[in-house]
This record gives structure tokens, sequence and C-alpha cells, in this order.
DNA sequence: CCTTCCCATGCAAACGATTACATGCTGGTC
DNA sequence: GACCAGCATGTAATCGTTTGCATGGGAAGG
């Protein structure tokens, strides 16, 4: 029966009119008389017909997908970002390639690859640690950055991080923490650099005093927030409250912390950043900076679909609020011994 | 200079051979002469000619992706997988397409869109409760599925679940505990099936008593665990240790019933499964089962790519090993009360 | 020197759709 | 009745590769 695919020919023989037809009852409906689109439908319907993608794209000069490219596929964060790029990109009909920039040799190459592979119409770039000059390639097609940006030119979506430090130190100021110390994400990183800034930009604001030696540089991760840990344990003059830029960090170093006898808040205030799902399912519950990752991606892949179809390889960027989340992990600081 | 694409029309002009034996250098080199084969090679440099994708697919019959099925994207214990899985397939050349069950009205509807649409070479299920009737599409793809399982003629690669719960229950057994209760994975799933059953044999092998109203529905999120805590709390009779089939909802019970004032492992064991990265940064660490995930991605994936290229439908399923990872999380039972 | 064979290459037909352009028909207007 | 407009449909070129078959030339063997 079914042994050979059935093409578009085989509608048309089975509807008796000529493929061109059949092409446009299935595109444009409208343009069709309506005895002949009900004739090629019943035709369909019979034959098991489904339009061969390839072939649609060779001729229309696309290809239907566009490429997510991510650091590591294996971090949990951007799962959800993925899940607001699928809501909005399944519905219009376009596929979602996955691919890290992490597994090859050459993280660059790798997104050179990808932009002249021509296997996407468009591309969504979340690792912002790519160089620039990776992405000036004639006829490229367009890309979008989320989370992450660089350039002023490249259209991206992400949230106000710098604003989202302000609110974590200002919230540690208000319960009457003086001494707050900050675990960084990795050196070199647009989103680890502007929470940063937004933390040292705070302090000086309320006129807090800021010990360099308690910056500490993490990469993002729970390990590297349990090496923070091991290194607040050991300090002689420990702040009392800490801002982390990531929810992972400020959960790996609470967690060893608390093994060490360490009780939070009373003896350590935490606050992260992100509000990743297990944040408030913690004990106490983490005091957090809401991103909503999933409108990041809803965001990002309009901003993208509006790209490809008006043929445009710039556009606006646009940036996403943030919300405090109140936990139990952040609360007034110990009296003060001696 | 690059306006339009360049074609192997281009090539083949520029090095003076035909379209055929551009073609053939670039697939096959040793079929060509070497003097051909570098002229060509230099030509190809020249032009900047990359391959299009779309019309080798065409001509080929082939996509050069797989799709990957899972029931949501936002859930970061497919992430690890996903990582597997493109570890495989990116140096086979092939893209890695991701869609959900959940996002559209009817999850079996969309694996048989993918199924018949022609848009991918292989699929990868990760979603163990769609209808096996799905699947029965002649002529369709080969299918693998990872984790989760279903009828006997569909290749999976999957771990030992019910060897995980004895472990399990073996190692609370061993501490002391009389009284172990057990969370499960939503009703229908296979794999919540499989280790409550493991659950349950383990039980009756070591000769403990079995209180139905130990057993509470989860359906594998903290949220879930958090529920079964309230109900925990409420209970009279409550069991001194708990094996949770998902880390989740170990993670999500721990820190609602420590919020409550409960410490873990003195006053109630925790046991989990599947070992995901929160698991030892929580305070207690989790003791739990591990589960391979990454290994499963690629098995899956070469499985698959070895369907593909003989041209099978069906293979042999593949049950991977699992660990038990002690954490702190488990304990001798509380003193007997009254 | 003549076969025979094989190797490297070219020719041209697919792959399966879309769409610009051509065509034929219907119906309205003067 | 002639003419024109406009609509529905058909014809055929095209998208860029891959590959079965044909071909030509050189080497090897007699």
């Amino acid at each position: 029966m079914d042994r050979k695919v059935t093409t578009i020919q085989d509608v048309a023989r089975a509807a008796g009119v000529s493929t061109a037809t059949v092409s446009r009852t299935l595109a444009k409906p409208s343009v069709v008389a309506k005895t002949t689109r009900e004739a090629v439908l019943t035709a369909v319907a019979e034959t098991g017909y489904r339009v061969n993608a390839t072939a649609s794209n060779l001729r229309r000069q696309r290809t239907g997908s566009v490429i997510v490219l991510l650091p590591n596929i294996a971090n949990p964060f951007f799962a959800q970002i993925l899940a607001g790029l699928a809501s909005v990109l399944t519905p219009a009909q376009y596929g979602m390639l996955i691919a890290d920039t992490q597994s090859g040799p050459d993280p660059d190459e790798r997104l050179t690859h990808y932009l002249t592979s021509g296997q996407a119409d468009g591309l969504v770039l979340l690792d912002g640690t790519l160089s620039p000059e990776a992405l000036e390639i004639p006829g490229r097609p367009p890309v979008v950055m989320a989370c992450e940006w660089m350039g002023r030119d490249l259209p991206s979506v992400r949230v106000e991080n710098g604003r989202g430090a302000a609110m974590a130190v200002g919230h540690l100021a208000r319960l009457g923490h003086r001494a707050i110390g900050h675990v960084t994400g990795p050196q070199g990183n647009v989103l680890a650099e502007t929470r940063l800034k937004g933390f040292r930009g705070a302090m000086e604001a309320i006129g807090l005093p800021l010990h360099e030696e308690w910056i500490l540089e993490g990469d993002f991760t729970m390990d590297s927030g349990a090496a923070a840990a091991r290194a607040w344990l050991t300090m002689e003059d420990r702040p009392t409250a800490l801002f982390f830029a990531s929810d992972e960090m400020a959960a790996g170093f609470m967690g060893l912390v608390q093994r060490a006898g360490i009780r939070v808040p009373q003896d350590l205030s935490i606050v992260g950043f992100d509000n990743i799902e297990i944040a408030q399912h913690l004990s106490p519950a983490l005091t957090t900076i809401r991103q909503p990752r999933t409108h990041i991606g809803v965001r990002a892949a309009e901003l993208l679909l509006s790209m490809i179809e008006t043929g445009t390889r710039t556009g606006p960027s646009e940036v996403i609020e943030v919300e405090f989340i109140p936990g139990g992990s952040a609360g007034p600081p110990p009296p003060a011994r001696s």
C-alpha cells in the first residue's frame, strides 16, 4: 500500500488536477474554486499525502528551522528558556535545533559553522562569551541573543541585571546588614560583570563599605558555590550577608555551610539570583531575584521570527523586569560579637 | 562579492571540472585523482562554498536530523539526557530537533505528526505515556525510547529501576527501619510503577510490614514532594523512612518538613532516585540511587544511529546499571516512643 | 600493435515541491 | 456581437545536489 511515499503528483492524479493546483490548495486555499478545493482535500486524505518538507524548503529557499546555540545543554538553567522558545517556534511551524558550543574544540568555530551551514533560517544565541567577529559574515541569517548580550547592534532579550543586584543589596541593607559580600559569575561573562557592577554601585549608593576580599569568584555552578563556602568558612572577618550572582551558587553555598553547622539566616543571610525551581523548596527557602526565563524565551523567539519574516539583520533589544522574591534565607544580622 | 550564495556550479566552473567531480571530491575524496582533488579544494576555499544541506538531503532522501520528543522541555531532568544525545548526534553530523508533547492539545497526535512529517530520520522518545498505537505507521522512521519504555518490540535504553528501589529499601532496612513508606511517580507512568513494584517486592522479601497508607502518590515534581510532606505531617502513625521515586520529590519533601522543624535524618530518613545535581548540595546531602543520564542519552543515540544506518525498525533494548549514592539523609530510626 | 580493462571524469536525470507566466473560459458592457 | 476583465487552472522552469551510466584515455598484457 504505502510502500512508496505519496507525492504531490499522486494527489494531483487522484484529484484530476495539476500539481500546481494541489500546491495552491494547501498553501492558499482561497485562490482555488470551492469544488476543486474539496476534490483536492479528499484526494489528500485518501492518499495520506504529507508535503515533503525538504523539497518545499529547497524550492522556497528556507529551512523551516531555527538553531539555538547554548554553552552547555546539560545546564538546567536553559531548560525553561528552551520551553519559552518552543512555545513560539512550534506553532509558527519552525523546528528547534539545539547545539552547544562547548562540545567542540573551538566555540567560535561552531558559531561560524552554524551561521554558514545554511541549516537554519535564524539563530538564538545564549552564549555571550563568543567573539563578535564570528558574527561578521556576509549574508548570515538573523541572530538574537537571549539572557546575555554583546556589541550594540546585535538584538537581545535580557533582564535588568544591575537593578536586580541593587534590589538584593537594598533588601540586605534594610535588614541591617553592613558587611555584605558577593559571589560572582565567571570572569568575562557579561551577566556576571553587570551583576557585580550593580552590587558595587548599590553598596556605594547606600554608603556601605566595600571589602574586596568579600567578593568571591564563582562560575554560576553549585560546585563553585560550595567552593566559595569553603573560602567563607576560613575567613577571619566574615561578611554577615552574601549576594550570589546565581541561585545555583547560593544553593551550593548554603548546603555546605549548613552542614558545617552555620544557621541561615541567623548566622548568615543569603540572597540569590534567577529564582530557579528549587529555590522555594530549600530550607530555608531562598530569597532571590526572579528572572522570567520562559518569557525571555518567548520574546526572543518572537523577535527572531519577525526578523526572519522582514529580512532584517538588526532589531530592537528588550530589557525585561526582574522581581524580588522574599524567602527565609535573609534576615537581620547576628548581634555583633566582642 | 558574496551577494548570491555560491553553488556547486560556481565551484565546478572555478576548478574547471564538472559538478559531479566537485560533489565526489567532497563526499568520497578517494575516488578522484589527487591533482583534480586539490584543484577542487582550492576552488572551494576560494569561493567559500558550503554545500546546501537542503538540496543534498532532498537528493539523498534523508533529512540529517533526529527529533527528540519529550513530555516537557522545562524539566531539567532531561537536560543531561539531551547532552548525552547531542554528544553522539553532533559528531555524526545529525541535527537534534527538540519538541514536546505537552504544548499541543493531543500528545499522541504530536507523535504521529513527527513520525509522518518526514522531518527527521529518526526519533528519540522520552515520554512513555503515549499510546503504542500511535507508532503503528507503515514506513515510519526508527524510534528509540530512553528512560521509559513500552511494548516489547520498541527498543529502549533504561536503568534497573526495580533493583534501584530494592537497593534503597535494603539500605533503610539495614539501618534498622521497619516503618518504610514510598512516594510514587504519577499513575500510569511505567517508571513509577516499576519503582513501586520494586519497593513492594523488596519490603516483602525482607519481611517488613507494608502499610498502604504509607504509599503516597506524587508526580516526580518538587511540588508534589512538598504535598506529600504536608500529608506525612498530618499522619498519626508516621513511617520513619521514605523512599522517593525521584530526587525532586525528595528535595521538595525534605525542604518542607525541615521548615516544619523535623530533623533529617534524626527524625526521618529519606532516600531519593536519580542523583540530580542538587542532591549532594542539600543539607543533609541526599542519599539516592544514581541513574547515569548522560550515558543513557549516549547509548540511545548510538542505538538510533545504527538503526538509521541499517534501516531496521527494531533493535535490542539495553538496561543500564544503577549505583547507590550514600548521603546524609538516611540514618538509624529514632528510638521508639511510648 | 592490438586488445582488454580500469580509472577518472562528464552528462544528465532524478529528488518533490513552488510559482511566474500562459491560457482558456465566463460574464458583463457598450 | 465584439471586446475586455478577471478568475481558475495548467505548463514548465527552477531550487542545488547526488549518482547511474557513458565515455575517453592510458596502462598492461599478449
